[in-house]
DNA sequence: TAACGTCTGGACAACGTTGTCAATTCTGGC
DNA sequence: GCCAGAATTGACAACGTTGTCCAGACGTTA
């Protein structure tokens, strides 16, 4: 699929590869090629040619090596503005062996929630010199296998993964051969690798704590795909929480699956309205909490609910949307910082650190049960 | 700066390149390097040489070449499988001369508006078998130059960019060698290239238009810096609207400026308080919205309010804001629809198209001014 | 003036792949 | 068993760059 062989027509048929028979040695003054053709880029031979110097010497002048006479400098210098050279960082990265890139795989682009990952990595790369190339694998393993070694194959010097599948052993091979990897988010499947984690188990607790601090007794809680590393944490840190409080747990109550809009609604109003109504809600991520909170809004009786993940104006509804935040930002930098750390040589064994989360209250987790 | 030399160290030196003298010629037997050195990649040398076949019967079966008998293919998918094998895309785009990846260039990944366009893109790009490389100018000209310049000399094949500058003749040489660019958002500047807008104006115009049929007859404007397009457009609607309905705009109604909450919040409550207060207020785009949003949640009177992009959850603030809605991940799907139809060989002169903007009445809008 | 070191510039190989083309092996028909 | 023709395979150059090494030019010193 994704095997750097474009989908796409060649804009500009080559000449075709000369033979050695018929291609005669370029002299000095052969400029055939000097001229800019549409489509052709000049290279250095051009800019050599034209300026009237070797080819090493245009690699000189171009990264400004030492060891050129401002006189020759400046005649290279001439060529390449005249040619509009600009030198070719396939090739250079052919012969150096680092790409100074990075890839990042994550869920989906269009979330919010990435949003500001994204940027963090980006900034991270940035300050290394690196280059960014992203993906989504649309929480398909098969797609975030094929994007991931799509990247390796482009030989990028280092990964960040937020995974969907739960078999990372086809990365063996690459970490092997050097390729630093940090999972985010949610651990890797089957390997040892550097994973920086929010602290879902204890978001999760606090949240459901907060909730029965304000006297709710009986909770519910909706969360992800029970595939999904975080949506089980949350559920940990849920039942955590009730048992700590001495609360039971009806069965009913926890309803993992899609964040489909359809699903979450079906699901909260099954907590809402079945034999062991709930008082309060959980929410296990901002697509659910977002759902909930048009359910709730639809409602006669006020409902508690705390969410995980903050998004923007929780504020400014009415009540304001408790939640439980996590620092995706702190996520990007913490394990664009590893991987770089990773490539300047570090050689610890695998690390794990956790990113801790915030409660903010704002209202709606403090609405006490009605009486 | 990001010119593809990383600035981390190199993770295992390479063992000096071997002068001709010193270094025998391979033969079939020589595994010397089919042993998994760590930091080091077998090719396809490697793999010939563990098969006993040549190099270029690797290169057959690696790319699904006819001409290999199935016996042949085993061995070599064997050795392949043994060695860790995958190809080396970088050498094959030297050779192949089309990268098969794009540049995306936005303001910056973290804005949400920018998530749906950013997924759009990637999704085409997927489509035709290429990778997207991204970064955020964040909103610097010169970031911004670096940035494209930087995916230029990686030799993408196109480039989606929204400028932050306003002079792109930085770019002539790359569009000459065949670089296909399409500016998303905002015209590019000093060069013809093609472009794919939001219709600001329009969205604008209909924006005031509706508060002014809702009986409001002092507006404000609170918009982006004017050296950036869709500011000064949706300005210019707002006065067309205004215009159209004979209204006098007094000079304090319009504030263009940066989108930092403090600016927008003073630029608010002086409209607000002002010698000729507004009853109404347009924001120019959503991050302003936001913060007017904040400012009138904390006064007693309402004042109606229409914003520029739409937002997650606006219909569950109270009341509800009303928008006048861009289509991102439009603007992004036609963008790169467009890009690869250039990289298909389309040779048409430039071209605008513009997407339609939608009004979503939600509440806000609708209010009427005080009697 | 000769010997020596320093500085500048260039020839050449190598990075790992693919396109061209020729050499080799296999097949079937006589 | 032999030959023509097809199928398979491999040698080699080339993509555009950088690292190594050597050749001259130049200046300095004895």
């Amino acid at each position: 699929m994704l095997d750097a062989t474009p989908r796409y027509a060649q804009l500009h048929i080559r000449t075709g590869s000369r033979h050695p028979r018929e291609q005669d040695r370029r002299t000095v003054t052969d400029t055939a090629r000097s001229t800019t053709r549409y489509g052709t880029r000049p290279t250095m031979k051009d800019v050599a040619a034209r300026a009237g110097v070797g080819l090493k010497t245009v690699s000189r002048v171009v990264n400004g090596e030492p060891g050129v006479t401002p006189d020759t400098e400046r005649r290279v210098q001439e060529a390449i503005t005249a040619l509009g050279f600009r030198r070719n960082d396939s090739a250079r990265v052919l012969r150096k062996g680092r790409t100074a890139s990075i890839g990042l795989v994550l869920e989906d682009l269009a979330d919010p929630f990435y949003g500001p990952l994204n940027r963090a990595v980006e900034e991270v790369a940035r300050d290394h010199g690196a280059l960014l190339i992203n993906g989504s694998s649309a929480e398909d393993p098969a797609r975030e296998q094929e994007l991931v070694l799509a990247l390796c194959a482009r030989r990028v010097d280092g990964l960040v993964i937020i995974p969907a599948g739960t078999d990372h052993r086809y990365l063996e091979p690459e970490i092997a051969a050097g390729v630093a990897t940090v999972f985010v988010d949610r651990p890797a499947g089957e390997i040892e690798a550097d994973v920086v984690l929010s602290d879902s188990f204890g978001g999760a607790r606090d949240a459901v704590a907060h909730l029965i601090a304000h006297g709710h007794r009986r909770i519910g809680f909706i969360g992800d795909q029970p595939r999904i590393h975080t949506a089980v944490e949350r559920l940990r840190g849920y039942r955590a929480a009730m048992d700590e409080a001495g609360l039971p747990v009806d069965e009913s109550w926890v309803a993992l699956g899609s964040t489909e809009p359809e699903r979450v609604r079906s699901a909260a109003e099954a907590m809402l309205d079945g034999p062991a109504p709930v008082t309060a809600l959980f929410s296990g991520n901002n697509r659910v909490t977002v759902t909930v909170v048009r359910v709730l809004a639809g409602r006669p009786r006020p409902v508690a609910l705390v969410g995980f993940d903050d998004f923007e104006l929780a504020d400014l509804i009415s009540p304001g949307i408790t939640v439980v935040a996590q620092d995706a930002a702190r996520l990007g930098r913490t394990a664009a910082s590893l991987l770089f750390r990773r490539l300047d040589g570090a050689d610890e064994p695998p690390q794990q650190r956790v990113i801790p989360t915030r409660l903010i209250p704002r209202g709606s987790g403090e609405l006490p049960p009605p009486a």
